[in-house]
DNA sequence: AGCCCCTACACGTGTGGATG
DNA sequence: CATCCACACGTGTAGGGGCT
């Protein structure tokens, strides 16, 4: 036990016993003691030494293999990672791989109901129902192959009466198809749709078909652009016009459409509202005319030779249909004929006020009365009654208030209008570049609004107004952010002007809470017009206008294009 | 996508098993 | 699940040019 700790101490142990050796013990055993002690000493510290290297060696083993350990972890590790990533971009292709196996469908996935039978399909059928009752027990049914072989000469050998039958049939399914195609139609949800119009639209892209997109019930057709309206007109004028110069092809045809239509200047491509207009023309915009009656038709019996009379944005109408009889010649069952660029019956094209003559149905034809100048009052025949119409149909009198939107040539006659019918008016504008020409049109500069921003306006005129003319286009209206929240209830916001594009979609909460109306306005009729001139009679309605001879057209159409009307030109032809 | 229109060609109808 | 096959045949539609 000793030894061993002294190996353990070392040093420490051989100290003492030298020690013990020095304390007075000599002689010749002493120091072999002495010898063997040191030769011990000797020996022990050779065997710790080597004890020492042996410790060492273990420790780099050791150390040796934990670094082999180590690496052989992180070849695991990368190994692993590898094996993910792998693992990682198999997925990735699988997905891939779905994707394009899900790619979007180019055949439809709607199962309309199947076209109605022709005779042919309808003799086979039978032929086959037949077939199957005579067949004996057990007896299969001849392949389709054989059955049409044996089914063909027997349906050629039919007479003619069978073969009517037949088709009497097959027009008997045609009739009904529509009605069955509709019924599914109507049974198709906003979302199938949209996914049909998707397929289609994919198909039309890879040249498989050329199907127009399905549309909803009452959806309008994309409004359509200039350049069709362009080739409407072209084909509704002939083929021998000077445009399509006799070509039949009508590959040929298109080419000599877009020649046509690239030769056309800026100004003439964008004149194609409400259609193109029918060439050759004569400034015929100018369309509320008033005039001399210097001939008669035979039925006119409410006019006489030389009498005043104006007529405005339309000259002619069935009389005959419900609208008519009811006074509302603008809504002719028939159509209207407008009084420019339009046809009457026998095709010839209306052309408009630009003229020492114009002719008009006699009863379009409003007589004008005394003390009304024809510069100012001109305008009433059509931007005057496109706004009295509504005014007077929404009740605008006493007590009523009464906002008009957009101050030009509808604007400033319906404020005056609106005055005259006893309704307080109010002017609604961007600016308050026109708020002396308001007051002018008997607006109290209190009553001027600057909606500049929807919210503030709406706060500060929230529930005032009975009724709201929008007398100016403009895209995006503001109609549940503005107008509808200034709308007092059981009022109406009336569209006189046309936006070019829909109207913006709207949260129908107002319109419903308050039961608002939202209407729309084409011009007046006759009897419309006349109430209109006694109203503007009595209470000095003018139109706001400038007068230039019928010289300086082209000038005018120009200043008109451009904005400078204040706020209507009127062209006149009157010798002075 | 919308318009125009002529024409050639594709579709759809009956059937049911085979094939993809 | 869709398509094909055999067949006749009337009907419905795509295609094709231009432009925005």
């Amino acid at each position: 036990m000793r030894g061993r700790c002294g190996v353990r101490r070392g040093g420490a142990l051989t100290t003492n016993l030298r020690a013990s050796a020095g304390s007075g013990q000599g002689g010749k055993a002493e120091k072999a003691q002495a010898r063997k002690d040191k030769e011990a000493a000797r020996k022990e510290r050779e065997r710790a030494r080597k004890e020492r290297e042996k410790e060492r060696a273990r420790k780099q083993k050791d150390k040796a293999q934990r670094d082999k350990e180590r690496a052989k972890a992180q070849r695991d590790k990368e190994r692993a990672k590898a094996a993910a990533d792998k693992l990682k971009e198999r997925k990735l292709k699988l997905k891939e791989k779905e994707a394009k196996v899900k790619k979007p469908r180019t055949t439809s996935s709607l199962h309309p109901p199947k076209a109605p039978q022709n005779a042919w399909g309808i003799f086979l059928g039978d032929f086959i129902a037949e077939k199957k009752r005579s067949l004996a027990e057990g007896e299969k049914l001849p392949s389709v192959s054989i059955l049409v072989k044996d089914a063909t000469p027997q349906y050629q050998a039919l007479s003619a009466e069978d073969k009517a039958a037949l088709h009497e049939r097959s027009e008997e399914q045609r009739r009904a198809y529509p009605d069955i195609l509709n019924a599914w139609k109507a049974t198709l949800t906003p979302d199938m749709i949209k996914e049909e119009n998707a397929v289609r639209a994919r198909r039309r892209k890879l040249g498989l078909s050329h199907k127009a997109n399905l549309r909803l019930e009452g959806e309008p057709k994309k409004p359509v652009t200039a350049y069709i309206l362009f080739s409407q007109e072209v084909r509704a004028r002939g083929v021998d016009s000077d445009v399509l110069q006799g070509e039949t092809d009508i590959l040929e045809q298109s080419k000599l459409m877009a020649q046509a239509w690239r030769a056309l200047s800026d100004e003439e491509k964008k004149n194609q509202w409400p259609a193109p207009t029918s060439y050759p023309c004569i400034a015929s915009t100018f369309h509320a005319v008033i005039g001399e009656v210097v001939r008669i038709g035979d039925n006119v019996k409410h006019l006489k030779l030389g009498q005043r009379v104006g007529v405005g944005a339309q000259a002619g109408s069935c009389l005959e249909c419900d609208a008519c009889k009811a006074g509302l010649q603008q809504h002719c069952e028939k159509g209207m004929v407008g009084t420019y660029n339009s046809k009457w019956e026998d095709g010839t094209v209306s052309q408009g006020g630009y003229a020492d003559h114009t002719r008009v149905k006699g009863a379009l034809a409003v007589p004008i009365p005394d003390g009304l100048e024809p510069e100012p009052t001109a305008p009433l025949l059509c931007a005057g009654v496109t706004v009295y119409s509504p005014l007077k149909r929404f009740g605008a009198g006493p007590g009523k208030k009464v906002g008009i939107v957009g101050i030009g040539g509808l604007g400033h006659l319906a404020l005056q209008i609106a005055s005259a019918m006893g309704a307080e008016t109010y002017a609604l504008s961007h600016s308050a570049s026109k708020i002396e020409d308001a007051e002018k049109l008997g607006v109290k500069r209190d009553n001027f609004i600057i909606a500049k921003d929807a919210k503030e306006t709406a706060k500060a005129w929230a529930n005032t107004f009975d009724i709201i003319l929008i007398t100016a286009p403009s895209d995006n209206l503001p109609l549940d952010s503005l107008y509808f929240p200034m709308m007092k209830r059981l009022g109406a916001v009336i569209l006189c002007a046309l936006p070019e594009s829909k109207l913006p979609p709207f949260f129908a909460h107002a319109l419903v809470g308050k039961s608002l109306t939202l209407a729309g306005s084409l011009i007046g009729g006759t009897s419309e017009i006349a109430e209109l001139f006694d109203l503007a009679a009595k209470h000095g309605i003018k139109a706001w206008t400038e007068t230039r001879p019928m010289s300086q057209t082209s000038q005018t159409l120009q200043d008109m294009e451009a904005g400078k009307a204040r706020y209507r030109f009127v062209l006149s032809n009157t010798k002075q």
